[in-house]
DNA sequence: CGGACAGTTAGGCCCCGACCGAAGTAACCC
DNA sequence: GGGTTACTTCGGTCGGGGCCTAACTGTCCG
């Protein structure tokens, strides 16, 4: 096997048993969950899920805090978050029957409005990438770039971008539900805790989902989210 | 563990394995392997190689063909090739030191032109895609799209797309050595083949890497490929 | 037919890694 | 201090999976 082989295959590794899968998913949502609530979640023990984060960790993928007996586990990064997320689109998706009434509601709540690590997701997500795209406030010319427009755009909003060194002020990332691209990179980030701090989107018991309040009337968006 | 996680798991493990990986890498060349060719490349044994094609296949990542005593292994498709060749693109590179005159010429060859599956890739495709999009022939405001003036100026250079039910005219796949998009999709493969066939480009001792001959000029492309 | 070649099946080896319980360390709190 | 909580280390079990050799099936060709 080749050295690009093995290079592509450890990288794959880490994302290749359950629980740690089930780690990075959960951490999808940009909150920084300590090991033991990690360990319910994927249904294993303490040891067992202390030795899963050691390796991400070493892989890369995660981070961690430590703050007295507590470790809180975060993912590396953005472009990690994307990562992951643009895996996790882009897998087949066989089963998903689950038919029960909360189950339904649960999903179709998740595909209207989420969080997906720091910034909008679901069809609130890609229909405001639309939006911004559609009045010019973005250009895909190349890459992705905001324009003098947008700029002003957020401003006027009152949107705070926080510039910081080596992350791009925008970013794409393939929406896992719609399978489009939505915004995220700082510009992405912001527009979110905006939305969030102002009450135009609230999270719905601890997920990721969102509640849609004032969003769509907020950001000018047409209806059909 | 949950059952997204034990999905994307199951999915991760099909590249998890070095010998799984150097295999698709290979097969990005978009030409069909024998079993033999394979085992050769991944220095494994014959047995051992097919029960991997097995494993590959059924998850849906390869494709085979069987004619008399030969079995030809395929990408399943443009999607896959194109999620594997972001997934290598993606994943981190640590490695890669190596140094010597054959291997640093072997890899400036890969970097500035080289197939990727049935399109152009590296500087060459990046450079043509980015003069595309600066005349207008590739409009990006909503996912990828040939604008008319595209078509036009296909139908000028001669080149004939062959469309199929199911595949994407356009599609953007992101470059493995310039980390930014080139044109895949059906348009993407037609410009390939049109260009290997008038000698604008040839193939470099049996990979993927590509001499350029009259590329640049034939597509009008800047100097700095 | 008989030999060469491509690929598969069968059987067995061996190692890796996922997991757990028990014991150890370290922080927090009364 | 003593009890509780959070996490790690250690030692050990167990199953899966990647690999091989040897033997088999099937195809091509002289």
């Amino acid at each position: 096997m080749s050295a690009e082989g093995e290079e592509l295959a450890g990288w794959a590794r880490m994302l290749a048993d359950g629980t740690r899968a089930t780690v990075c998913l959960a951490l999808l949502d940009g909150r920084a969950w300590t090991a033991t609530e990690l360990a319910k979640l994927a249904k294993v023990s303490r040891p067992t899920i202390s030795e899963h984060l050691n390796l991400l960790v070493a892989g890369g993928l995660l981070t961690e805090v430590r703050q007295g007996r507590h470790r809180y586990m975060k993912l590396a990064g953005p472009e990690t978050a994307e990562l992951i997320e643009g895996l996790a689109a882009l897998a087949p998706r066989r089963t998903e029957v689950a038919n029960s009434l909360s189950a339904v509601s649960k999903r179709d709540a998740f595909a209207r409005a989420r969080t997906c690590y720091d910034h909008l997701a679901g069809r609130l997500g890609v229909a405001l990438a639309d939006a911004m795209t559609e009045r010019g406030l973005i250009d895909w010319s190349d890459g992705i770039a905001l324009t003098p427009e947008g700029q002003a755009w957020l401003e006027d909003l009152g949107v705070q971008v926080e510039v910081r060194r080596g992350r791009p002020a925008v970013r794409s990332c393939l929406d896992v539900t719609e399978r489009r691209p939505h915004i995220a990179g700082a510009v992405g980030a912001a527009l979110c805790s905006h939305a969030l701090h102002h009450g135009w989107v609230t999270h719905i018991s601890g997920g990721r989902a969102l509640k849609v309040n004032g969003a769509v009337q907020a950001f000018g968006l047409s209806s059909g989210v």
